[in-house]
DNA sequence: ACATTTTTGCAACATTGTTGCAAGACGGAG
DNA sequence: CTCCGTCTTGCAACAATGTTGCAAAAATGT
């Protein structure tokens, strides 16, 4: 792992209060490699020699915890996990942008820069969390 | 099963070219029953005695391509599903509202009359299908 | 009535996620 | 530095979810 990286996972975790592991420098370290978001398949395949499916489970629960990660919702039942990018703790998450899936490749992008439209519900409901997923086809797979 | 909703579930059948067996129709009747999206599990639970899991699965499998139903993702992982209210076929679907999924009864509903607010996606990428599940506390857990 | 296609059940398997428990690593108090 | 309690990890076992192949049963058209 190059040293600027291994820098700012230490200091990620450090902020999250999270002790700084291997499992998780490892963990953190594909998250800010890849711009897409990742399964836990994703990560096994990576450091299933390394590490134990049940330790990156559990790495990745902590994380979504800590404010470090957030889970994204695919219909086709793969959970996938991206980088927070700003401003979420152990107290609550704060996002609200768009993610789109590609039907092509099959990952999942955040798209930080659009917001997630504001709905009105109907009387009676509390809203509480808003996920937004766009699917189609991306950037990289139209232009091939 | 009362004689009206037989005929009713029958009629979908037809239109949707789907044989008219028996699982599809217990299945179909749980669906006009419920107001609330429904999972494998929901529906196993009532019919498991009657039908093997395997079926339910297929079942379900061949409502989605003949556009009876529609998928709803979750974060949890849980897919749901939920009839179509009108449109859909084996062609494609065609919906635009919005989901939403009570984080107290646990139910996800079909706010059919909200429409998704549509975004401006970057150059460069394709829309297939749209996504909007918000989360809180339903109508009823609120009374409650 | 017969051949063909669809649907179902069963068994087996694959993937995904969870839990309990014991051992190891870590951090703080003395 | 050492001891103690807490956090973290690995392992085994389990639970839930979803898929596939195959053979029997049911429905369809001729």
């Amino acid at each position: 792992m190059k040293k600027e990286k291994a820098f700012k996972s230490a200091a990620l975790l450090d902020n999250h209060h999270l002790r700084r592991t291997p499992v998780r420098e490892q963990v953190l370290g594909l998250f800010m490699d890849k711009s897409h978001a990742l399964s836990h398949s994703d990560i096994e395949q990576v450091l299933s020699g390394e590490f134990d499916r049940v330790t990156i489970y559990r790495t990745l629960t902590s994380f979504l915890d800590k404010g470090l990660v957030h889970k994204i919702p695919a219909d086709n039942g793969q959970t996938r996990y991206a980088l927070c990018s700003d401003g979420c703790d152990e107290e609550a998450h704060h996002h609200s942008h768009v993610h789109f899936s590609c039907s092509q490749c099959g990952q999942t992008f955040c798209l930080e820069h659009i917001h997630i439209p504001v709905i009105n519900l109907p009387q009676g409901y509390t809203l509480n969390e808003l996920n937004y997923i766009a699917s189609g086809t991306c950037k990289g797979c139209n232009k091939a």
